[in-house]
DNA sequence: AGGCGGAACGCAATGACGTTGCTTTAAGGT
DNA sequence: ACCTTAAAGCAACGTCATTGCGTTCCGCCT
């Protein structure tokens, strides 16, 4: 199970968690991935190596857990008055935000050191949440919505394809054109 | 790039790189991923460890390197008479493969020692040349078939979306599915 | 066919990293 | 306020990653 889940969440833990996340953010900006190490970032957040050995495991666990807490949403998907131009807009930040160098370097590191593939199922949730948001707002309005797997298959899964699987560079035009898709499609539920 | 490309390919330099090669896998057989160490598949490979990181620099360069060799398919799909059967047939294999636990690994391994992208690159074209292989069948039969990207985002994309980032299993009938909206879909060229 | 340039490998040393047992601190419950 | 116990500090050890230098052998050119 991931690290973050503390079985005491107060005083010098969450103390030492921050200090070290934040660490991590720090070099990171400043001396670039490739000077990260367990013990520089132990020694940026004031803490000794093996805290960190300790509570995550290797490197790799801990950037999987600082990226997953980047590619959390920080705020709910903007409302435009209808469901395509929410889904639009959500649509084009998403790939904007993910397809960044910083994006692609966040998704790797969240699915790099991920045992078993928790952190990957919670960037997947938050998408999910997105979506699922915009998507009970439509059917508020009285609109008619697809279901949510249903955009996470047509707009969410071949963004990411493209991201992770494809050098090329990807348009907000595209975007827009999955979203077209996913409006398209019957409102099956399978 | 890829230390794949060599620029001496024959002799000598083949024969480490198979030998290296070699012991990964049996290594990774035998004692599974945890005592995958440099030194340790270099002492298997009959090779110096310092061979091995002036070659492929790291061990996850040297993973993904074995994993895009191994995620190479090894012969064209099936023919059975109609695109639909041959999308299907491919689809469910292809999931069937990709899901299970090697597949899996293989898959992270690929996308993890690849720092410029051109190993997910082939592994994205491995299943590229597959689809666009079913494609070309089908028009030669008077078919009409959606055009590959579409193919690429409706069917692998979301396949690969929730072996990456959900933890769920994965049923044949979902790969069905995905082919059924392909093919649905409109032929469109954007 | 034979020699030549240069790339790749082997060897060895070094410094950093990952790992672990024991001790110390402090959070949270009684 | 004490007591329990999870979590952090400390320190030492083994292993791994990295690099300079000498040697080998591939590929080419005459």
């Amino acid at each position: 199970m991931s690290p973050k889940a503390k079985a005491r969440p107060g005083g010098r833990s969450a103390r030492v968690q921050e200090a070290v996340h934040a660490a991590v953010r720090e070099l990171e900006a400043e001396q670039g991935r490739a000077k990260l190490t367990v013990p520089a970032v132990a020694a940026r957040a004031g803490v000794t190596p093996s805290t960190i050995y300790r509570r995550w495991g290797d490197l790799h666990e801990l950037l999987s857990d600082v990226a997953v807490e980047r590619l959390r949403p920080e705020e709910p998907p903007s409302d435009h008055g209808a469901l395509r131009a929410d889904l639009t807009a959500w649509a084009r930040q998403f790939l904007d935000e993910m397809a960044s160098p910083p994006g692609r370097a966040y998704i790797r590191d969240a699915l790099l050191g991920d045992p078993d593939g928790s952190n990957a199922g919670q960037c997947s949730a938050y998408a999910a949440g997105q979506v699922e948001t915009i998507l009970a707002r439509a059917l508020d309005r009285g609109e008619t919505a697809p279901p949510a797997d249903t955009v996470m298959d047509l707009v969410v899964a071949p963004m990411m394809y493209r991201i992770l699987f494809r050098p090329d560079p990807l348009t907000a035009e595209y975007a827009d054109h999955l979203v077209d898709t996913a409006l398209a499609a019957p409102d099956e539920s399978a």
